[in-house]
DNA sequence: CGTCGTCTTGACCAAAGTCAACGCACGTGG
DNA sequence: CCACGTGCGTTGACTTTGGTCAAGACGACG
C-alpha cells in the first residue's frame, strides 16, 4: 500500500531492533523468513480458534486481531496488530490455538515454520531473547486490556484504546502528519475490543468528539487534544516498554 | 503448610516437567535457585509497580496476585498464583514492572537473578524453550480474562473464575479430597478480579450457591456440581492447554 | 467484651444494553 | 443515470444489570 513499507526495511527486523541489537547472523536469518509472502484480502481468519498451526505468522502490511467468540455470539477483541507483529508465535510452544486471528484490512503476512524458531532458540541466544521479549510486551498489553475492560468507564476505555493506538502506530512508523492516523476499524469493532454495544461506542464517540478530544471517522483516527485524551482515559504509555520511548522518538 | 509441598519436590520442576521434559544438567540448574528462599506475611507487596526489579520470584507455597491501581483507588487483579508459578519472568527482558505482585496468604519465594536465567538463555536451549512456554501459558490466561471481563455477566465471570482456580489448583497438585479446594481469598479479591463491586459478587455468590453450583465460603471452593458450573461460566479449559490434562490426570 | 474485617441486606441510582427505526454513502445492476 | 441493496453509523424510548450507600450480622481474635 504506503510506498515506504514495500520498501526494503523489513518490518520485523525493524521492532526486534527497538527492542535490542540484532547480530548480522541474526539479521540475515530474519530476512529470510521474508521468502514465503502472501496477500490476504481483509477480514479473513488467518488462524481459526482450536487449529494447530504448523508456521507462525508474520504480519508485513495491514492490520490484524485476535478475538475469541463465546456463547450467544458474543466476541471480545484480545489485540490489534501492525506491521512487524507476530501474530501467533504464542502456538509456537503451546500446540493448539486458543483464539482466532483475523485480517481487519488486506494483509501481506509471511510464514515462519515453526521449526525455522526451534532451531533459532538453539543457535541465536540473542535472537531468541529479543523473540521472547516481543512475546512478554505482547503479554503486557493484554494485561492492561483486562484493567481497561475491568475496571474503567466506557468513554475511559475507548479513551484509553485510542491512546494505545495512536501510540503504537507512530512507533511503527504509521504516524500521520498531524495528529492524525490510519486506523481502519469500524465501530463494531471497537466495540467487541472494549466489551461495550455498538451503539454506546457511538454514543460515547460523539461525547469524545464534542468535548474536542479526539475525532474518529471513516478509517481516520484525528486526536485533537494527546493530553486530555490521555487523561481521560488513564493512559500511562508505561506498558508498552521500549515501545513508547521508540513512538516517542519518532 | 501443608507437609507434601515442605518436602523435596521443587514446585517449580515440577511445573517445568508438565510443559516438557527436563534434562539432567538443567533439573541441577533449577534446583540451585532454592539457595535463596524467604518467607513473606500474607498482604504484602512483593514487587510494586513501575519498580526495577534484578530478580524474579519463585513462588514456593502459599497464593500471590498480580495487580494494577488506576485512579480513583479502583483495583484490578490481573491473575493468581499458585506454588509453581514464576512471579515477574515478565520483567526480566521487559525492564521496569509495569503491574504489583502481592501475597495473597503467608507465602515462601525463592529469587533468580535475571543474571542466572539469561546464561540459561545461552547455556540450556531446552530450559529456556520451557521458561518461555511458561511465560505463554501465562499469556494465555490474560487473554481468557479479557473475555471474562469484556463478554461475560457477573454470574458467568465468577463461575468461570472459579472453574479456572479449580482447574490450576488441582493441576498443582492442590486439590481437596471431594470436589473441594483451600482458596483462600476474600470477596473483595473476587471482585477485583472480576471488575465486578463487592456487593455484587456477595450477591452472585449467593446465587450460585443456592442453585447449587458450587459453594464458596471462608476460604472454601467446594464444586457442587462441575458440569453445571463449567456451563455457567462458558469454561472450556483449553486456553490451559497442557495444565488442563495434568489437572486431569490428577 | 469489644473491635475489626468480612459478608449480607435493602433501597435507590446510574451506566450501559436492547430494540427498532432511520439516514447516509457506496457499489451494483438494470 | 437511477433504483436498489448493503453495511455502517445514529437516534430515541425503554429495560436491565450492576453500582452505591448505609446499616446491620457474623465471627475471629485480642
Amino acid at each position: 500500500m504506503t510506498p515506504q513499507q514495500a520498501s526494503l526495511p523489513n518490518p520485523l527486523v525493524r521492532k526486534l531492533e527497538s527492542l535490542g541489537p540484532l547480530l548480522e547472523e541474526e539479521r540475515r536469518a530474519v530476512e529470510g523468513v521474508l521468502l514465503h509472502q502472501r496477500p490476504v484480502p481483509a477480514d479473513q481468519d488467518l488462524v481459526c480458534d482450536g487449529e494447530r498451526p504448523v508456521h507462525c505468522l508474520l504480519l508485513l502490511e495491514g492490520m490484524a486481531c485476535r478475538y475469541k467468540v463465546i456463547e450467544g455470539g458474543r466476541r471480545q477483541i484480545i489485540s490489534f496488530h501492525v506491521a512487524g507483529d507476530i501474530l501467533d508465535l504464542t502456538q509456537l510452544l503451546v500446540g493448539r490455538a486458543d483464539h482466532a486471528v483475523a485480517s481487519l484490512t488486506p494483509v501481506r503476512v509471511a510464514a515462519i515454520p515453526h521449526a525455522t524458531i526451534l532451531d533459532w532458540i538453539g543457535r541465536l541466544p540473542n535472537l531468541t531473547r529479543l523473540l521472547w521479549r516481543d512475546t512478554l510486551l505482547d503479554a503486557a498489553v493484554f494485561r492492561e486490556w483486562v484493567v481497561n475492560v475491568g475496571r474503567r468507564s466506557a468513554a475511559e476505555r475507548i479513551a484509553h484504546l485510542l491512546c494505545e493506538l495512536a501510540t503504537r502506530l507512530r512507533a511503527a512508523g504509521l504516524a500521520g502528519d498531524d495528529g492524525s492516523y490510519a486506523l481502519p476499524l469500524t465501530q463494531a469493532e471497537l466495540a467487541d475490543a472494549t466489551g461495550l454495544s455498538v451503539v454506546h461506542v457511538s454514543r460515547t464517540l460523539q461525547e469524545l468528539r464534542a468535548t474536542g478530544l479526539v475525532e474518529f471517522r471513516g478509517g481516520t483516527l484525528a486526536v485533537r487534544d494527546w493530553e486530555r485524551l490521555k487523561r481521560r482515559g488513564g493512559f500511562d504509555p508505561g506498558y508498552l516498554h521500549q515501545l513508547a520511548d521508540a513512538a516517542a522518538a519518532a
